[in-house]
Parts: structure tokens; sequence; C-alpha cells
DNA sequence: AATCCGGTTCTTTTT
DNA sequence: GAACCGGATT
């Protein structure tokens, strides 16, 4: 129905408003952001600004409400406001406050707005931006990671399922350890079943909302799985007892909550009117079925995805939720984006030329006007000392051409690789930082401090109790916590509670005064913590304890970062509290739980950024090296196997490709050292799936013949940094004993190769002589090259050393004892 | 409890 | 090659 003649007008100047505020996004990602009600799907190719569309979307939400078509003018509304408005669409940006004003209609409440990420440097950037368009009332939009907003939402009403409200909870690490006394209290042998198989398979269940009471339906007479139904059970109770929830629970505990109290699922879905989803493509049943549940009261529900970048199938992500938005909102909008603003034109080319060799995908295709740009570079290196190098000359070119390091990024399929990059760039002085594996709260002395943290906010989280208890050392030993454990079952209290009244238990008496002491301890730090603010709590905490005091009296390097870092977690806990309005250790030790190593990448250093391909996502770089392109690596020798496991491989390589923005590099090299052997491979499939013409290669191809098989004839290094093993390092009559890898020794003569049992060798029955890997100072040495020489001087470094020799014929020679050790001997010491 | 030593394993891992 | 684990040894 129409409104009347003054209506009409009005609601099409209003429009025109609107159109106006959104007229620097491009028509698709315009009818992305006004299209706001019921259920859309927004197809965003890499670099199409999808985080600008989810963001827009909020923006004019708040700002305009969602009648993009509505025909009514506002009641109020007189020829006046008509004017205003008319004067700031022909220019006056004068009028442009009051004009924005009179253009709402049902403005959408900032709270009434969930937009959930993956990522906390994703949900930051949304916060950011969307404090910069709205103000003040960007703070009370839930703009979080999934992780967030259930623990949000948890933290509420998690006691009507059982938990108190002061949960802990329990990492990857955690959740091993966790598992590991589920399979000694099972008697379960880790050999006949492989704990990360075991781990994963909970993992699984939990994503897929599966309890262990349903989880036992799906048995049978399947032995494997009442296995694993046993070792959940026991998992589950466990964290139970210490009222703590694992990643996976956190997901799973919110959709249990929602799905058992109408009331509180009701409330929620009141509250959201609109829901947005990021990275749907990554989300797995848990997490779909969330969303459902959140957007179940008005429909409104936006994803935004790109099936091309599903990368995390491994961890429960299943494409089908993308792939089936429309069959189960079959009143969905779908939108495309396939404009893109970040790569040339070349790059995108060669990214599209990839991804369309998979089959089962929606099918986009990106295009830009950013320009042609230049052919993307493959090297073809005879190795990956000479990949690295190769890598390392061109970015010291770039930077004399005016790149900054920070322009370049190098990505690889996993982090084995990053070892020749990285000494490479040592050698050339080139910059760098690694984005790890290892994140900075997985550091012992982190979590150390973050375990006794925990424990003084959950006196029951013995498993953090245990971690700590003894450490300092503070004389309570394995036997004593073994017996309050004990204590613990049969009084059905927690062992704090049996710590705190070890007096009451004669079992206990040795170790009463120990603690005693210790439970004092951290009661007068729970005390403290009510009303110190938090960073002065944290700097008495690490007196009272007494663990900075025993870094301190250790003198050596280790220890040194050990305070570093504890002192950086200080720094994280001021950074916190200057963040939130109400910081509590509660709220710091969440954030924290739910962080990782790339949300403390600081873009504005300038250093070479070195991480993997998955890590890479959702970033971008001027320059960027793909190293490792060979099959076998790249895709994976694991993904070789069945068709859809390479599709994915496909995707994290067009993942990785569409992170450049004007250089392309991708790296091969014929010959590489990888897990303690040499490997020949050829040149990865998805290098060949990228026209000739479209790529300028670089470098010497490989000889045939070589390909495809592990060499055979070279020998195996000395595992360095391990010590040289006196009686497993000889000479024998079968030749040189080159060191052990793997539980074997590796033996050559000629160009066979032979492979020996460590454990089978006899070595009273064989001629015994060391190869000496340390040398000294004063030594006679005989290298293979040089000839004769005398060791002048030797500088331990890392795990190896640099070794100066002077030889007979050819001078003064600096060389890496490690390396040196396959060419020299020691004749004389 | 700390170190040695032999053996095992080795993708990716937003939270 | 390197990290890591667990049992044995000091």
């Amino acid at each position: 129905m129409t409104g009347t003649e003054f209506d009409v007008k009005y609601s099409v100047l209003r429009r025109e408003v609107i159109d106006k505020e959104f007229s620097f996004l491009n028509p698709m990602q315009k009818s992305a952001v006004l299209n706001a009600k019921g259920p859309q799907l927004i197809l965003a190719g890499a670099g199409s600004g999808k985080t600008t569309v989810l963001i827009q979307k909020i923006v004019y939400l708040i700002k305009f409400g969602d009648a993009y078509f509505c025909e009514t003018a506002p009641k109020d509304a007189t020829d006046d406001d008509m004017r205003t408005i008319v004067r700031f669409l022909s220019g006056d940006e004068s009028a442009k406050k009051e004009a924005e004003r009179l253009c709402e209609v049902d403005p959408v409440p900032p709270w009434q707005i969930i937009a959930i990420t993956f990522t906390n440097k994703a949900a930051k950037e949304i916060k950011e931006r969307l404090s910069k368009a709205v103000g003040e009332k960007a703070e009370d939009i839930w703009a979080q990671t999934f992780h967030s907003a259930c623990v949000r939402i948890l933290r509420r009403d998690i006691e009507k399922i059982g938990y108190s409200r002061d949960f802990t909870i329990y990492d990857e690490d955690d959740k091993k350890k966790v598992l590991t006394e589920c399979f000694k209290e099972l008697n379960i042998d880790p050999q006949r079943f492989e704990m990360r198989a075991i781990s994963s398979a909970i993992g699984k269940a939990k994503d897929a909302l599966i309890d262990p009471f349903e989880y036992e339906k799906t048995c049978g007479d399947d032995f494997y799985k009442s296995v694993i139904l046993k070792v959940y059970k026991l998992y589950q109770k466990k964290l139970s007892a210490a009222n703590a929830l694992d990643f996976d629970d956190i997901i799973f505990k919110t959709v249990e909550l929602l799905k058992q109290h109408p009331d509180i699922c009701e409330y929620y879905q009141q509250k959201f009117k609109y829901v947005l989803v990021d990275e749907y493509q990554d989300t797995n049943y848990a997490q779909y079925v969330l969303t459902s549940l959140l957007a179940g009261g008005y429909r409104n529900i936006c994803v935004v995805g790109d099936d091309d970048q599903s990368i995390y199938k491994f961890r429960g992500a299943t494409i089908r939720n993308i792939l089936d938005f429309e069959k189960t909102y079959p009143d969905a909008k779908t939108i495309r984006l396939e404009q893109n603003y970040r790569s040339t034109q070349m790059i995108l080319d060669a990214a599209n030329a990839v991804i369309k060799n998979n089959v089962g995908r929606k099918g986009k295709t990106l295009w830009t006007d950013n320009g042609e740009g230049v052919k993307t570079v493959r090297y073809q290196a005879e190795n990956q000392e000479d990949e690295a190098q190769f890598i390392s000359n061109t970015i010291l070119k770039g930077y004399s051409n005016s790149w900054k390091f920070g322009d370049f990024a190098v990505l690889y399929r996993n982090h084995v690789l990053s070892n020749s990059v990285e000494s490479a760039f040592k050698r050339n002085g080139i910059p760098y930082r690694i984005v790890s594996g290892v994140r900075f709260f997985d550091r012992a002395e982190v979590k150390d401090m973050l375990a006794y943290l925990w424990v003084i906010q959950n006196h029951t989280d013995t498993l953090r109790l245990r971690r700590i208890i003894n450490n300092p050392p503070r004389k309570i030993g394995d036997r004593t916590l073994e017996t309050a454990q004990q204590l613990s079952e049969r009084e059905n209290v927690s062992v704090f509670e049996i710590i705190r009244n070890a007096d009451k238990y004669p079992e206990l008496s040795r170790a009463r005064d120990q603690l005693v002491n210790f439970s004092d301890m951290i009661e007068k730090a729970s005390e403290l913590s009510e009303f110190l603010p938090l960073d002065e709590f944290y700097s008495e905490l690490l007196d009272m304890t007494g663990y900075v005091n025993m870094l301190e009296n250790k003198d050596d390097v280790e220890s040194a970062v050990k305070m570093e870092n504890i002192f950086e977690l200080k720094s994280n806990i001021i950074d916190y509290m200057n963040r939130v309005e109400e910081p509590t250790l509660q709220g710091f030790l969440e954030e924290v739980s739910l962080f990782t190593d790339i949300d403390r990448y600081d873009e504005n250093a300038d250093a070479v950024v070195m991480m993997t391909m998955h890590s890479a996502k959702g970033l971008e770089f001027p320059n960027v090296f793909l190293c490792g392109m060979e099959e076998g690596i790249f895709p994976s020798f694991m993904s070789m196997e069945k068709e859809e496991d390479i599709e994915e491989e496909r995707r994290i390589c067009y993942v990785a490709m569409t992170r450049a923005k004007k250089n392309l590099y991708l790296t091969h090299a014929a010959r590489r050292m990888i897990y303690g052997r040499t490997m020949f491979s050829t040149v990865s499939r998805f290098i060949s799936e990228i026209p000739e013409e479209i790529v300028d290669t670089l470098g010497t191809p490989a000889p045939p013949e070589q390909y495809g098989r592990y060499a055979g004839t070279g020998y195996v290094n000395f595992n360095a940094g391990r010590k040289l093993h006196k009686d497993t390092d000889f000479e024998s009559d079968l030749g040189t004993m080159r060191g052990n890898g793997g539980g074997y020794h590796y033996t050559s003569r000629g160009n066979v190769t032979l492979k020996l049992k460590t454990s089978l060798i006899d070595t009273e029955k064989t001629e015994k002589k060391h190869i000496k890997c340390d040398y000294e100072v004063g030594m006679s040495v005989l290298h293979t090259a040089f000839g004769k020489g005398r060791i002048k001087a030797v500088t331990r470094m890392g795990g190896d050393a640099l070794v100066e020799v002077e030889f007979e014929q050819t001078g003064v020679k600096r060389l890496m004892a490690g390396f040196a050790a396959r060419y020299m001997k020691i004749i004389d010491a």
C-alpha cells in the first residue's frame, strides 16, 4: 500500500539520501547493504570488500533503519523538512546531519545487532570501523567472535545447565592433559589408540552437537567407538568437576542452554533483530545451529562468506552450510561480490585459473579495475637454499627499490618450510618475523602465570593447580599430590579443599605445612584480587609466588627471556585495563584464553612476515612469495588420495595467491631436505594450472629423471643441536655411520644406502671410532675438500658452533661445526 | 628431580 | 632434521 503523494515524494528523497550516503559502494555492494531484511547470502570473493559491506550494512541499519523501500514519511514530517533534504542533496553539506536525521525511519538500536566473526582480529576491526562511522553507538553492538559471544551468553545463564558462572576455559593443551589422565585411568594403551584421533573424535562429536548420551546410541558394537565413548564420558566428567569448558564446549553448551531453556532462547531471539555472520564458509554444524537459533526470531540473518576460501574442513568447518544456505532459507537473497579491490588483474587471472579446477563450488570469477599489473613469477630452484636465496635477493632488490620489508610476506603450507627461508634471512640481514604455531600464551612461563590467575579465580581448577603447586619448587611432590587427589575423590571435595585442610588428614602430615602455606597464599591472593587494580595485583602475585625470585636466581639467557615474557603478560593486562570499562580478572582470563598469536602480530613493524597460508587468510601484502610449491608438499601427500582433499588444498592455494596486491612469486625446489630426507619432487599442479602466458619462469628446470623419489644416495646428517651419541656414531665395516634419524642409522657405500634399525646394531662387535662433532681448539682435522688443518677457534652458537680452521693449503676458513662434520674429521685431538 | 638416551613422529589449527 | 616423549639412570 502506498501512502499519500507527500509520502511518495518524501520516500523518493529519502532513498536519494541513502544512495548518496552509500555512493562509494559498487552496485552489488550497495544492494547487499540495503537489502537488509530477511535471510541473505553474500558470496564475497577475496578482496571484494566483504568487511566493508558488513560494516556498512550495520551503519545503514543504525542510521536509517531497515526500510529502504518504505513509502511512508515520518508522521511529523513537514515540507520544511523536505526542503532541508533537497538542500543536502543539491550539495549543501551543512544540511547533512539534519537531512540524515530526517531520513531515519525506525532506526535499529545498536544492541539489537550481533556481528559474529571467527577471529579476534576481525571482530576488532569491525568494532573500530563502526565506532568511526557511528560513534558511541558502536559500543552497544555485539561485534564478537563465536567464542566470546558464547562466553558472554554463558556467563549470564550457565548455572541453568549445571556449571557455575566462574567457569574456567581449557585450551588445547589442557585438553590434552585431561585426556592423558583419562587414558591412564581407563587403562587405554596410547599405542593402540592414538590420543589425537580420540581427541578429534570427541571434538567432532561436540561440533555435531552429540553429547556422550547421544554418542552411545551411535556406537552399536563398534569397539573403537565404545572406547571413544568411554573417554568422552570421563573427559566430560573431569571437565565438569573442574567447572571447565573446552573450546568446543563453549559453542556446544551455548546451544544446549538455548535449546533447553526456551525463555533464554526467546530473550536472545527478541534481542537480536539482526544477526550477521562473517566467514560463514568456516562454520561447523554447531555454529550453524547457533546462528540459526539466534536469528530464529526475526529471521534477519545475513551471512557473508566465500566457498572458495573454505580452508578449515579439518577443524570441522562444513562448506555445506554455505552451499545449502539457500535450501535452509528458500527466501534467501543471494548476492555475489566479484569485483576485487586488492590485486592486479594478472594475479586474479592466475588465481581464477587455479580455483576453476574445483568442482564443488558456487562459481565466481574475480575481476578488478586496478590495472593489469605484472605476470606471476615462478622460480625453479635447485634446492631449498637456492629457493631461500632467491627470495632474499628479490626482497633486497625490492627494498632498494623503495619497498619496505613489511611489504613482503612469505607464505608456506607448513611450518617446517620456514627454516631455510629463515636462515637465509639471517644470513642476508633481512628483518623478519614469524607468525608461529607456538603462541605467546602457550609459553611455559606465561602459562604458569595464567595458571596462578586461573586457580585464584577458580580454586576447583585442579589441572592448573597441579601445574603451579610445586612451581617454583615448594617441596610438594607427586606422592603428596596423589594422596590429596585420592582424598578429594573419597571426600568428594576439590583438591584445593583437601590441601586447605591438610592438618585434618594424617596421610598428609609430612607436607602439611607446605600445603597450608600454599593454600593460604592462594587465598590471600584471591582477596587481593578483589580490591587491587589488576596490574598491581599481578605484580604482587609475581612476588608472592616466588616465581620472579626463582628466575632471578638463575643467571642464564633462558630465564631472562622468561622474565621478559612474564612482564609482557603484564603489559597485556594493562592494555586490557585500558580497553575495558570494568576490568576484572575473570574478563582478562577469558580474553586471553581466546587469543592467538596472530592477534599480537604488529603490522607496523618493518619486517618481512612469514606465516602459514592458513594464518594469512584475511590479510594482504603488496608482495607475496609462496614457497614449497611442489607436489607432495603443496598439495601435501596426505591430501592426494581424495579429490575433495585436493580441492581443499586448491582453496588454500587460492587464498594464498589472492593475498598479493602487486607481485606474486611462486617458488619450488627440485631437491628438498625434509624430515631428514632429501626429496625430489615435481612442480605443484597448482602452478601447472596457471596458463604459461601469464607466468614468468626463472631459474633452472630440474633434471626430470630424478622426480618422484626420495634420495637414496646421501646420508643422514647429525641431529643438529643434539649431542653426538658416543656409542652409536661410529665407523664400521659397513661404511661410515652417519648418525641416527627416525630410530635408524644410515650408512653409505658408493651409492648404496643401508638403513639399520638402531636397536639392532651390535655396538660391541663393531669397531668404534667416534665422529666428533664438538671440536676443540688445537685439534688437527682432515677436510675432504680443504685437506689438513688445525682448529684455531671455536665459538658456540645455539646448538652449533662456529669453528675457525687454518688449513695447510687453503688458509683460514670459518665453518659451522654441525655442517662441517660431514666433511671433516678429527685426526689428532 | 634432572638428565640421558633411544625411539617416534612429523599438515594446516581462526577459538 | 628437529621436537618431543617416556623410561631408565644418576
